[in-house]
DNA sequence: TAATGGATGTTCT
DNA sequence: GAACATCCATTAT
């Protein structure tokens, strides 16, 4: 009998991006914060690639704030926007190429409760339904920015439930490079940042 | 259900 | 000075 591997490995994001975000649909976001376990099901995601992507941090070269982009795969990149906001990226590709996978909705799944608490919000539905709600509720801020994935603080594993479809659409909230059909989500999903038309 | 505009601060031009 | 990988409350349909 084949043992799975459950913690996904570096060489999972040491890929091409766009296929990274394919397949981490599915996948389990586990938070460890004092003691306290959060997690969910990882349930839309995008794909931001600086070598032909004007919408990625990293199109115009490397700066001080996404300097983790070019480094090597398998860390999170967590960068601060619009006044209030935390976004959570998992970098991937080769160290020197800038490419991340940007989370955007989870499936609540362990300390509900104290999302529930971070969040002021009672709606399981409304606790991780965007980029930056799931940042809010899992308590994900710049300290995280540059942590390496499967350490103390962040890990991300496979799951037993892969019975579900993938869908495809062209990302939200962007102004350049909005052709590339780039967000991927988890089909019927109650728990996306937007609902499926 | 859809469209609008305000909150708020960091980064880059 | 402008833009920003967003969210929320308010208003309109």
């Amino acid at each position: 009998m084949e043992t799975k591997t459950l913690i996904l490995p570096e060489s999972f994001y040491n890929r091409d991006t766009v296929n990274v975000a394919r397949e981490l649909i599915g996948k389990v976001l586990i938070r460890k914060i004092g003691g306290q376990v959060l997690s969910g099901r990882i349930v839309e995601t995008e794909a931001y690639i600086a070598e032909h992507d004007p919408a990625c941090h990293a199109y115009s070269g490397k700066t001080k704030r996404n300097e983790v982009m070019f480094g090597p795969p398998g860390f999170a990149y967590v960068y601060f926007t619009y006044g209030m906001h935390y976004c959570l990226n998992f970098v991937t590709e080769p160290d020197g190429v800038a490419a991340a996978v940007l989370i955007r909705a989870l499936e609540p799944l362990e300390g509900i409760e104290i999302m529930k608490s971070n969040r002021n919000q009672e709606d399981i539905k409304n606790l991780c339904s965007g980029p930056a709600k799931l940042t809010q509720a899992m308590e994900i801020d710049r300290s995280i920015n540059g942590i390496k994935l499967n350490g103390s603080d962040i890990v991300v594993r496979e799951s037993s439930f892969n019975d579900f479809q993938v869908g495809i659409s062209t990302r939200i909230g962007i102004n350049k490079g909005v052709e590339f059909p780039y967000r991927f989500y988890q089909k019927k999903s109650p728990f996306l940042s937007r609902r499926e038309k």
